[in-house]
DNA sequence: ACTAATCGACTACAACTGTAATCATTAAAT
DNA sequence: ATTTAATGATTACAGTTGTAGTCGATTAGT
């Protein structure tokens, strides 16, 4: 039913911040921000409200300021936009992707393990 | 020096099936896509025209009709989109990328056998 | 009590996008 | 030879996005 919304990048930036940390006003949104990005606190209030108009963000009145808050969580946020990347991209096989990515950027020790413990559960599970 | 092309998701589907297959006409392009997308072939001559200008595609005058053809591989635009990707979204971590996919989609045997492939190379290649 | 700072609401505005339609030219069909 | 169809070029037009500015209300400072 709920048509999923579309989050421009500008606007992810602002959720990604509230996802690190909520709720929060417009200003602590704005100031921790800051650090990353280079805008405008009108420009700040602009993406926060698209976002609440778009669903993405939800508030509460604390007096004067809105407390926001997140409605949709992280994860499935970015599961369901990794599916499409890869579905579009990749023709939704996910070696090739990560052969890509491990060409271009340096695979670390880390990430190799981590990728196999994946391997291993996934092995266990299935057959 | 040259900008990367922001290319769009209906420009991304045109250039798509140009990579599969190249040189081709705008009515070739057409009908290809035809498969695919509800698209007018006004809207496909748009979109091929808007690549041309963006220096994503080029293309060779075959009398009166044009014969298009990318000026950026796939794979290079695959790697750059993959990697600023899994930067946006996942900290430029792949492991936890792919283990969002693997939880939101079924990995395949064979893709479980790619990804070991790719990690027995590159702990050949690397210590 | 007044003034200044701050908040959210509303407005602005150009570039980019999706989705074509119109136009002038040329090639094909009859 | 004329009409028709197909091409690329140009134009259209509303919605989205990036990036703020203005406005009216309220709170904080003095």
């Amino acid at each position: 039913m709920s048509d999923k919304p579309e989050i421009s990048n500008a606007e992810f930036e602002v959720l990604d911040v509230l996802w690190d940390d909520h709720p929060a006003t417009s200003s602590e949104v704005v100031s921790r921000l800051n650090d990353k990005k280079d805008w405008h606190e009108k420009t700040v209030k602009t993406l926060l409200g698209r976002l609440v108009k778009k669903e993405v963000l939800g508030f509460e009145k604390q007096q004067r300021q809105y407390l926001y808050y997140p409605l949709i969580a992280r994860e499935d946020y970015t599961k369901k936009e990794t599916t499409s990347f890869v579905s579009r991209l990749f023709k939704g096989k996910i070696a090739p992707m990560v052969a890509g990515f491990a060409n271009q950027n340096s695979l670390t020790k880390q990430d190799v393990n981590e990728l196999k413990a994946l391997i291993k559960e996934w092995e266990e599970n299935n057959d």
